[in-house]
DNA sequence: TTCCCGATTTACT
DNA sequence: GTAAATCGGGAAA
């Protein structure tokens, strides 16, 4: 098992690194408690020209500070006051591009998931969700701004896709993005299980 | 310092 | 299918 490298996570295209993700492992490591899974469903965030990135127009503040840090690194943000969301930091220092994870396949530490849930059986909606996912690994701000090359948080080489296995189409939640709202900037793994649905 | 709103999920009508 | 929960960040005053 190998890491990603730091070039890796350092590639000048966001959309890109956001393809290249689908099939790889993530994994982290709370309190000992290792659990992960493979990613299945992303979407990419480019920095200053987009509006649904919390960084457009190069807006420089305390919580977009880890977004403009070198790619490698992970951007973990609270949102409805409920839910983390986990985000890997993608281009170089200066350029605030991240990919937010949207969901992934459970594979190690199934039964720590299941007790971080609440859940007793398995279930694909464990881990289909940006907010599902981060509560099952166990991620919260705690773990912002780390290194993707650390033993809190890692990311795994596995497997990578073709075009036409991976199905490219809008991004969820966005809506007050207007016109970028509609960039096909999601990507998920086609006919996987463990993607979240748009809430219908 | 205050107010408004969100990269969502879940429970209930 | 629809609405409520809930709190930190960003912008305005």
């Amino acid at each position: 098992m190998s890491k990603l490298s730091l070039a890796f996570y350092q590639q000048e295209d966001v959309v890109s690194v956001a393809k290249q993700l689908l099939g790889k492992k993530l994994f982290t490591n709370i309190n000992g408690i290792v659990t992960g899974g493979i990613i299945t469903e992303t979407e990419a965030y480019d920095g200053a020209i987009d509006k649904a990135c919390h960084a457009y127009g190069g807006k420089y503040t305390n919580r977009t500070a880890t977004m403009f840090l070198k790619g490698g690194v992970t951007y973990v943000y609270l949102c409805y006051g409920i839910h983390h969301l986990l985000n890997v930091v993608s281009g170089k220092e200066g350029n605030p591009q991240a990919v937010l994870i949207r969901a992934i396949e459970p594979v190690v530490g199934l039964e720590a998931m299941l007790q971080r849930r609440k859940m007793d059986k398995l279930a694909p909606r464990i881990t289909a969700g940006p907010g599902a996912l981060s509560q099952a690994l166990g991620i919260d701000k705690q773990l912002n701004a780390k290194d993707l090359s650390a033993n809190e948080i890692w990311i795994e080489d596995f497997e990578s896709y073709n075009d036409d296995q991976i199905v490219a189409t809008t991004r969820i939640g966005v809506a007050y993005a207007e016109e970028h709202a509609l960039w096909p900037f999601r990507f998920y793994v086609k006919g996987n299980k463990f993607v979240s649905k748009p809430s219908s």
